[in-house]
DNA sequence: CGGGGAATTGATTGAAATCAAGATAGGTGG
DNA sequence: CCACCTATCTTGATTTCAATCAATTCCCCG
């Protein structure tokens, strides 16, 4: 199912990947990326709707993405399933279960997807010679609390059209940084999959999208969305509940 | 407004402290932890009401709680708050905001309360000779993911009455583990401050407390507590909408 | 003992869920 | 290559749960 590529001298390494400066290496100085070079040993290619790692398995490794679409998600014993987040080339996936070193929800992929597996064992001996990537490390893990606590905001205190504008302004902005239109892109996730990741139904997503077409803030056809009015669109953000 | 409290010699110290199963030494080896004692070098007590930190201040330590209660909670641009968790003795906090090295919320004091101070670069230099060190702190991080991914199924896909089961359950549970009584003890937050974490307005709080009292589930007066039915509240928070 | 924040309770509103058909389009096999 | 089939999405009608608005009541603290 998961189809494992050994790397050689050839292949991309860190130093020379064109998405350094949105993954692990961010903010890292040259010569320590390079010396990071052994950390990725091997890629693993993932098909749309297939599992990169499923809740309760071992933990042994995170997993940067090179291309494609994660989504991590928990499904809770009544059948009831939560997205907690949506992944982009350049963001790590994996951190949690560290406590138990089993993953601690399932991660899928939502097109043909490729990642770098970064064992957490290497993270664990090159960061006894190389003390910048624990702090590096560890500075992920902080940005993935701080976006969680972000999430809890949203579904703790906004209403659904603030979601919804909130998530499309943020895949905007993440778009952008990885050298695509931050005003046309395609969805990769179906209107269920944002809702459950926004708290809300698919129904509701549906008619958001329809009205914010209608006020001219937004095209959509299906997946492909264009942001016509980004102003428009976070002044919805911002607006309070009078 | 912070009161430090240097110690000395003869101050408890982790490897001699009642906490220690549930705070930062908890699975490591006895000499590990012994290795720690000189970890934390002070001790500050926050009255309470006022801020342990706030969001923007430089962060350059974690806080492990030794008695009292912390809110760790986000405010808005437009006034609207959102609390993202209640900490109990033990409870480590501050690991949001490492990526900029700013704290990325505020935390208050809900009673007294006092906290070990553990600086973060005492860390990271004691774990180059303590590895176990490392991987402990990467637990914790990786503790709060998960904590926080809970509560984003919580707000997402939970009905209010669920919701509020579910966090006296969690607060049962993570009082007992401290030693106090799992079925009886006081609320140090208020009901608006319940309905921010839970994302209810303070109404629906105390609502739904007293449909739970009468239902049989508790008994509560104020801010005390006492769980009389636990299999029952646990049913509620089962309970599929149908 | 008095004042005032906190909590309870009631009446009403409102936003999103649910129930229910259809419309669209993307993928597949003939 | 086209047509069908099924997922996905849209739209409408109705319900429901929690929010909002509005008084009291309860205590906790000074």
């Amino acid at each position: 199912m998961l189809n494992a590529i050994p790397l050689n001298d050839q292949s991309t390494r860190c130093s020379t990947c064109s998405l350094g400066q949105l993954c692990l290496p961010v903010g890292m100085s040259a010569q320590d990326v390079e010396k990071m070079d052994t950390l990725v040993q091997e890629r693993v290619r993932v098909r749309k709707g297939e599992p990169l790692y499923r809740l309760g398995d071992p933990l042994d490794a995170v997993y940067a993405i090179r291309f494609g679409t994660l989504k991590t998600h928990v499904t809770m014993e009544d059948g009831r399933a939560q997205i907690t987040g949506f992944h982009l080339p350049g963001e790590v996936v994996g951190f949690d279960g560290l406590t138990e070193m089993r993953h601690a929800s399932d991660a899928t992929a939502l097109e043909d997807t490729e990642v770098c597996v970064v064992r957490y064992d290497e993270i664990q001996t090159l960061s006894a010679s190389l003390p910048s990537l624990q702090h590096q490390f560890m500075r992920l893990m902080s940005r993935e609390i701080t976006q969680d606590q972000m999430m809890l905001i949203t579904l703790g205190s906004m209403r659904a059209e603030e979601r919804l504008a909130g998530f499309l302004i943020s895949l905007s902005e993440r778009l952008s940084a990885r050298g695509y239109s931050p005003s046309e892109f395609v969805l990769r996730m179906s209107r269920e999959e944002i809702g459950s990741y926004l708290g809300l139904k698919l129904e509701t997503v549906s008619r958001l999208f329809s009205r914010f077409a209608e006020a001219g803030l937004i095209q959509i056809r299906q997946r492909h969305v264009k942001l016509v009015d980004m102003d428009g669109i976070r002044q919805l953000l911002g607006k309070t509940a009078c």
